[in-house]
DNA sequence: ACGATACGTCGGAGAATCCCGACACGTCAA
DNA sequence: TTGACGTGTCGGGATTCTCCGACGTATCGT
């Protein structure tokens, strides 16, 4: 099936962005998070799968259902990547934020 | 065409990634940035173009070169979507850490 | 035991992505 | 002016992504 499985690629759709976002506010069940979307749960369902793959979801059966957890723990890694560019937009920011504050006293 | 414009796409993609970190250092010219890959020059153009949509780098006609300098600023959006999530792995960094003094005190 | 429910996965269609060689254009050096 | 250099873009092939309906399997309620 060639599923992405590196946190980057994972985080470059839309739709697993808030299905991570969902599973912030704890466990949901499939049916319950596809419920969100104008899409098949069929599709979910294979969004479901990369994240797995990437390491960002956890299984847990539940009954008939199974609930999914998030696991931040990839994340930390694009935070990392992101780590020493970080200085160079805080410089901008500061810069937008002098040229305003001349401006406006 | 179908490029990509938005960050997280530009980010999926490991070359782009390490353009990015090479324009860190400053900026550069095409040819020198393509040297550090296995890919075609015209390959690498089209990547400078993903990375140009995005905002994520800006052009610099120098002569008959041009350089690319980067342009940070789009990463803080995604800096800032990790945001609150960076609470959930570092939970778990700590009780890992916490695990070990445990072990190995 | 039986039907309904919750879910994964498969086959395949359509679109997007990635890469290359070929070509076009502006700039420089002689 | 002419030829080499640096770069963007186009046409097209190969691969990957995204999505869907169809089907299989396990679990639950009755």
């Amino acid at each position: 099936m060639a599923v992405p499985t590196d946190v980057f690629s994972a985080l470059a759709n839309p739709v697993r962005r808030k299905l991570l976002e969902s599973l912030r506010e704890g466990p949901r069940a499939v049916n319950d998070l596809a419920g969100q979307f104008a899409l098949s749960r069929p599709a979910v369902s294979e969004h479901l799968q990369v994240l797995r793959h990437a390491h960002l979801v956890r299984e847990e059966p539940r009954g008939r259902q199974r609930y999914y957890h998030l696991v931040a723990d990839p994340l930390a890694e694009v935070h990392d990547w992101l780590h020493p560019f970080e200085h160079y937009w805080r410089e901008r920011l500061r810069s937008l934020r002098d040229l305003l504050d001349e401006e406006n006293p």
